[in-house]
DNA sequence: AGCACGCCGACT
DNA sequence: GTCGGCGTGCTC
């Protein structure tokens, strides 16, 4: 039998099959296979994507060295998969691949140096034992290697290590019966202590064997030492057994929860849903209901039907909102049959969680964006939560959407696709319209409870509350008022750090990153200027670096800023900081959360991180100090953007008994997308947002592809992109709008210079093949310094 | 990707 | 002559 192979190396002329002989010896490899194979003097590993009995190649093929896990990690599904969505989104197949599996699986290569000669074997440099070639670094020990490789008296060994490790636990199993072990325990020494009480274990509780060597040594209170001997004295078997790491531990506990029961409106849409999941129909719905109303009880419910029919479900939500509590929520409906999988997770647990899955052990999978690989079968239902969210969207190589991959799974499994949403893309909307999707709406909340009111604070005409220029004395006084009827608040900044920005009031200097072409944001906590893209940072000036004026400000405001001020003006209030900066630790994210939860804290004062999901039922007051922050970046959705995460943020306000508003200061009270943000009317957005974006030519009513063009020198980065934007000319219809090139919104990112051209279409035939043709030129010019990157339905242009 | 192979100029 | 730099082509 022959093995068509992927190997692990992404480039354009590696980038198909290589096929090898299966060895009689070689058992279990199929389609989905991880493999190591023989790759000319190296060993590489690689995905098996078919079977053949016969080869067309001429040359002797090499034989498969290794089939590296028990059962293939990839399904059949995965397989088909990745050579679909590889042309889709212009990446390699093995880049899709390797994405497709928990990062642990992807192998470790390494060169060892193994002498050959007596007089090798004795150099100082081995000690007798081969060395890691990636060690050397030395130029003059690397001249040494070189010519020790040339007279052979060292050789190079290639080596393919695989980084998963399964977890085990040692379980002892006894030998003898109950009997025996009395015998034993009669005949032993007075003063054996240690072995005494072991055996009294084993007797006393011989039905609760066999025992994990934990609970063994708690139980009968002896050590690893005294098991040996045991061990070695026949009286147990020892065996490793292999244990899952459990990431929920956190969250077990919970009493398993009944379904809540569905008001009128659920249970229509539900009623909608059921029959395809029941029919086996790849029908895509439309869930478009208001924050609060219910969307996950619908979820929730059409999930247990696609269970009842014996299949399984998949479920997405934005990393944002895989919050404790929504995972507790699943969990305590589904209990031990769902997996997670999200960021938060370690490699091991994250590697265990997806070998569950992968097994068959569980039934239901709610993950972020990457899960959308899950190695899941028999799939009844997908779910995509907040699918508006532009973390679908991968921004780096694959760069792939979740939503498309899913509508590709849900076709090959026949099942249906629920996207859920306050606020739907535009572009799902408006399918919803052309009724390529069946729209569902939910338009009043669960609990009956009314929407929050919204309330817009015009900071051109308003009074300032302390000596900064921020939080208006309404808002202040909206949050005292808040806190005396022990109501929580939440606030919401959309920029980290303290100051946006220095500025030299005397020479005018602005203090830009050395690689990047902005400008470095101040962090009074750890006393720094910070680039927020490539990480470089330097101490905060005393005087302009420039001119050596002592006149120079910190402007724009971020969170820790307001934190300082809310500490001036409400000295009483406690506050929690909630962004990138205080959640970088592991499990930090969820400390903060339930502090909040409990109390312990008056207000969250958070970037756009805490306006999904959160559900905290004491939270009466939510105020955005700056709405205006995303709203004039020169991307086409900045509206659209905006109009989500205020809409999203308001939605925090008022969930429980007590009524909730929303105070939203903006510059801009006038802009449509603030103004019907204020009345949480997202039909009337569509349809406004759909007229500006028909004037403009974007989407939905074209299709985009964005092609970026990078390189260390300016000028080489816009030659490579005028070319490529001639060659596009040349080839696609008149109507197809060409923008660009242009530098970059932000020209220069980690010493690299953008350019970048939007291509704009409604039916292009020729544009894959053209694409593709782009990207293999691109791989020839890498030598030059130029990288060409190629963003199917980008969801940044800037 | 990363390695061998081949051609060329530069040096002990 | 031998060494190392770089361009080219191949890997089942």
């Amino acid at each position: 039998m022959i093995a068509q192979v992927i190997v692990d190396i992404a480039a354009k002329q590696t980038d198909r099959i290589f096929e090898y002989h299966i060895p009689d010896e070689l058992g279990g490899v199929e389609i989905g296979s991880r493999v190591f194979v023989p790759f000319g003097p190296r060993k590489l590993q690689g995905f098996v994507v078919g079977l053949s009995e016969k080869s067309k190649y001429k040359g002797k093929l090499k034989d498969l060295l290794l089939v590296v896990d028990e059962m293939p990690p990839l399904t059949p599904e995965l397989v088909k998969l990745s050579a679909d969505l590889a042309n889709h989104v212009f990446s390699y197949r093995i880049t899709i691949l390797k994405a497709m599996l928990p990062r642990v699986m992807r192998a470790n290569y390494r060169k060892i140096l193994t002498p050959v000669s007596a007089k090798a074997k004795k150099m100082p440099l081995f000690q007798g034992d081969p060395v890691d070639l990636s060690d050397i670094t030395d130029v003059k020990q690397v001249t040494f290697v070189r010519k020790l490789l040339r007279n052979a008296d060292a050789k190079i060994e290639y080596l393919v290590e695989n980084r998963a490790k399964v977890k085990t636990q040692n379980q002892y199993l006894l030998t003898e019966d109950k009997a025996e072990y009395v015998k034993i325990y009669n005949a032993l020494r007075q003063n054996a202590v240690k072995q005494k009480q072991l055996l009294m274990d084993i007797i006393e509780n011989y039905q609760q064997y066999p025992k994990f060597q934990d609970n063994l040594e708690r139980d009968a209170q002896v050590n690893t030492s005294t098991l040996t001997s045991a061990v070695k004295k026949g009286w147990f078997k020892k065996k490793a057994v292999e244990v899952y790491r459990d990431p929920l531990s956190g969250f077990n506990g919970d009493p398993k929860k009944k379904a809540i029961t569905l008001n009128d409106q659920q249970q229509n849409a539900l009623n909608e849903i059921t029959p395809a999941i029941n029919e086996r129909k790849a029908q895509i719905f439309l869930l478009e209901g208001i924050t609060g109303s219910g969307k996950t009880e619908v979820y929730l419910h059409a999930i247990s039907k696609a269970l009842k029919q014996g299949r399984n479900a998949l479920m997405l939500v934005p990393e944002i909102s895989l919050t404790p509590q929504m995972v507790r929520q699943v969990k305590a409906r589904f209990g031990e049959q769902v997996a997670v999988l999200h960021s938060g997770l370690s490699e091991g647990e994250l590697y265990d969680e997806w070998r569950r899955i992968r097994r068959g052990e569980v039934r239901v999978v709610v993950g972020a964006r990457s899960a959308v690989f899950a190695p899941l079968t028999n799939i009844g239902l997908i779910v995509i939560d907040e699918e508006h969210e532009s973390s679908y969207k991968q921004e780096d190589n694959p760069r792939y959407h979740a939503r498309d991959v899913a509508i590709w799974r849900s076709k090959y499994n026949h099942c249906p696709l629920v996207l859920g949403s306050a606020t739907p893309s535009l572009d799902s909307r408006a399918r919803a319209q052309k009724g390529v999707y069946k729209l569902l709406r939910l338009t009043k909340r669960a609990n009956n409870k009314k929407l929050p009111e919204v309330k817009l604070i015009d900071l051109k005409h308003v009074q300032f509350a302390g000596s900064q220029f921020d939080l208006s004395v309404e808002l202040v006084d909206a949050i005292k008022e808040s806190l005396a009827k022990k109501g929580q608040v939440i606030l919401m900044l959309n920029r980290r750090g303290f100051a946006n920005f220095m500025l030299c009031r005397e020479c005018g200097y602005v203090m830009k990153c050395p690689n990047c072409d902005l400008s470095l944001t101040m962090h009074k906590d750890t006393g720094e200027m910070q680039c927020h893209y490539c990480g470089y940072t330097e101490p905060i000036p005393k005087c302009c670096p420039n001119c050596h004026s002592s006149q120079i400000r910190f402007l724009g405001t971020g969170t820790q800023k307001v934190q300082e001020e809310l500490l001036q003006l409400i000295p009483t209030a406690k506050v929690l900081r909630m962004d990138v900066d205080t959640t970088r630790r592991k499990g930090s994210y969820k400390r903060i959360l339930d502090a909040f939860g409990n109390h312990e804290a008056d207000i969250l004062l958070g970037t756009q991180m805490i306006a999904k999901g959160l559900d905290f039922p004491n939270v009466t007051l939510v105020g955005v100090i700056n709405a205006d922050t995303g709203l004039w970046v020169p991307d086409y959705n900045a509206s659209e953007r905006t109009f989500e995460l205020l809409t999203q943020v308001a939605g925090r306000a008022g969930r429980a008994e007590k009524t909730g508003k929303v105070l939203i200061q903006t510059y801009n009270p006038e802009h449509y997308a603030i103004k019907l943000a204020q009345t949480q009317d997202y039909e009337r957005f569509y349809g406004y947002e759909m007229r500006v974006r028909h004037a403009g030519n974007y989407p939905p009513y074209f299709y985009t592809v964005l092609i970026s063009v990078a390189s260390k020198k300016e000028q080489n980065a816009a030659r490579e992109a005028f070319t490529i934007k001639r060659r596009l000319q040349q080839n696609l219809h008149a109507s197809t709008i060409i923008l660009g090139p242009t530098p970059s919104a932000i020209a220069r990112l980690k010493n690299q210079y953008y350019y970048q051209i939007l291509v704009k279409y409604k039916s292009e035939d020729n544009l894959n093949k053209l694409l593709h043709q782009i990207q293999d030129s691109a791989q020839e010019i890498k030598k030059y310094g130029l990288n060409v990157y190629i963003d199917n339905e980008p969801e940044r242009i800037m």
